[in-house]
DNA sequence: CTATGTGAATTTATTCACAGCA
DNA sequence: TGCTGTGAATAAATTCACATAG
């Protein structure tokens, strides 16, 4: 294997063949082929191939690719192999489902604490989790949380951020549009809902007014 | 203008457009630049000036773009030019954080119906929408609802899915990834938090174990 | 003189096609 | 023979550069 830039495609796909060959895993299935994955995720078995390659050389010609294995490689390359621990600071509908959610385990995640500044949360506990006080985010570093998830009304959605970039967050998956990134090296990704609802009609087929 | 086939980059980048877009003219801006609209989204002028240009032309040359004719032609573009209806099935946490999100409104979606099958959430008022029982699901076509939100759990998705599909809904956006898509011409739309939340230790800097 | 609109150039990602290993 | 690994070919998206309108 030669050196390579890795798409950030490619790195976007990861967290999805992951998913699916943890289901399998699970399956107790052992092994499986670039077209059979390929099947499954709705894509060619170039992708896939192409994808893994970019990374290493981990499959078995003849036979297809070990998934234990495979798993292994893909949440190295992801740097799951060990527990990562995320801060979710916002405990409204949106945060208590993130809270409830018991599906980022699987992957090697684990939300760890949770944030509010409403004295009625605080205090409050979800699963083993205890509310505590946004003031108290700057003790992350040493609890060694290294993610942040914002799931804050937009007004608060800026000072959160600096809030959790100074506590020394390595990573904010936001939930808000609202903190416009400031000068920072802490990596952002973004998830607004509307952004993709609103995208629907665009792919609707004749699409008529619902004015009738 | 020539004819062009649109790339999907850019039908995906034009809500994110009508966000900014928005925000400016309720600041009470009237015209704004390729480049000044640029700054804001945080990538380059070129990439504004090219995805209006798939679209139409309506900037003025010297002087930039009219916003409130912008907004007006995002809106038919994405077909979001009269008011869009969907029903949203599953009112757990993360389904009542979108059945209370205000945000939808501003773009022409409206959430008007909700549906669950737990008899203890049925009957509940959120707002002005009353949860129904997803045996109601029938009657979406008729009231002019023509796309759906599933927020249900993994093990409902499929049939949630099915039954929107079988309703004759024109689109669906799904917080699970468990509904593997029939052969539909019903576009979905996933969203999978944690496929997101995964990928930010491979971006962190000098990502180490929290294991200390 | 400013900022759009758009072909052309460049970069990036996908798809192919096949050599080579099990 | 079957399926991976990977350069080469193709397609797509981004960036540039500049003619053109206001």
């Amino acid at each position: 294997m030669k050196y390579h830039k890795i798409p950030d495609e490619a790195v976007r796909r990861l967290p999805f063949y992951l998913r699916d060959l943890l289901t399998l895993a699970e399956q107790g299935r052992k092994s499986i082929s670039s077209r059979d994955l390929a099947g499954l995720l709705g894509f060619g078995p170039w992708q896939i191939r192409k994808d893994f390659c970019y990374f290493g050389s981990f499959g078995t010609r003849g036979k297809g690719y070990d998934i234990e294995k495979l798993i292994t490689q893909i949440r190295k390359i992801l740097k799951l192999n060990s527990v990562r621990k995320a801060a979710l600071v916002g405990v409204g509908n949106l945060g208590l489902a993130v809270l409830r959610y018991p599906g980022f385990r699987v992957y090697g995640f684990e939300i760890a604490a949770a944030f509010d500044n409403d004295p009625k949360k605080i205090g409050r506990k979800i699963g083993n989790i205890t509310v505590e006080d946004v003031s108290k985010l700057r003790t992350l570093k040493k609890r060694g949380i290294d993610f942040g998830i914002i799931s804050v009304p937009c007004a608060a959605a800026q000072q959160t951020f600096d809030a959790l970039a100074a506590a020394g967050i390595k990573g904010i998956l936001s939930f808000s549009p609202c903190q416009k990134k400031g000068p920072e090296k802490v990596k952002v990704i973004t998830i607004d809902i509307a952004m993709d609802l609103v995208r629907l009609p665009y792919y609707a087929p004749t699409s008529r007014p619902s004015t009738r």
